[in-house]
DNA sequence: TTAAAACCATACTGGATTACTCAGGATTAG
DNA sequence: CTAATCCTGAGTAATCCAGTATGGTTTTAA
């Protein structure tokens, strides 16, 4: 149940980008060295951001990257799964997976099935009523 | 967030024994055959059940493994710690884990880390709410 | 006593995934 | 122009996972 180094990375450096709303485009070399992440792998995980559509970004100098919306409209739950897929504990409850995906044959009788999708729902409500803005306000 | 397939396996096999908790031991081969697991890969994790001590056994001819306390006494936290270790989303925020394991250097105002813990927590408590015999309370 | 049934332990392995790095191209402000 | 910045895809070393392989030991029915 660990979440992937992708994931962590990319909630602190989008709580990073929710601290500075009202400067503009920051650019990805001071987050990496705030954040003390390799600035390239940072590039990997901010060009799947910013398809995913939560953050935007500017070339050339002066550019970097900035939050698509306000602190407010974006949860834990849509980063992490822009950057690691449905957050699901097992595949065969996952929205993407077949029933081929599942280990057990069974697929409906499966007593086990029903605990996976609680599991799931859990996590991912939990995730989804945390916003950035939730966050900021957690500061002392 | 995906859970390893040892946990699975674990989850599913304890739901076996909870099935058949009055029918004394229940010998291995049967559980992987209507499970359709490896046998010699669910010998590993009942191994690690019994040292955890949620499963006893009896060897021989007759011999089979059986729950160590009755379906209520028994969680699903319980079983996924055993197989897994801690439930965690990130080392940082593990009970085992220590400081060096934070991929954040700053451990202390780390926004993110609060994040976890809740995250730690919510996912703890809904596990250590559902026991084996809740599971079979859902059967239909 | 013996042999089968079952548990027990450890080492190994092939494949997948992860967590990056490398190299270079595209864009734009000044 | 040029320096700063985003952007892209390929490659890679290490790790982890899932499952095998091998070879026991213990118990009990017959």
């Amino acid at each position: 149940m660990r979440l992937s180094s992708r994931g962590e990375y990319g909630v602190r450096a989008m709580i990073h980008l929710a601290l500075n709303y009202n400067e503009g485009f920051i650019p990805l070399s001071r987050i990496a060295a705030v954040e003390d992440i390799s600035q390239q792998y940072l590039e990997q995980i901010f060009a799947n951001l910013r398809r995913g559509g939560l953050i935007r970004s500017n070339r050339g100098v002066k550019g970097g990257y900035a939050l698509a919306s306000p602190p407010q409209a974006i949860c834990v739950g849509d980063i992490i799964r822009v950057l690691d897929g449905p957050i699901t504990p097992v595949n065969c409850v996952s929205d993407e997976g077949s029933d081929d995906d599942c280990r057990c044959g069974k697929s409906d009788d499966c007593l086990a099935r029903s605990l996976w999708i609680k599991l799931r729902d859990h996590i991912n409500q939990l995730l989804d009523g945390i916003t950035l803005q939730d966050m900021l306000n957690w500061k002392y």
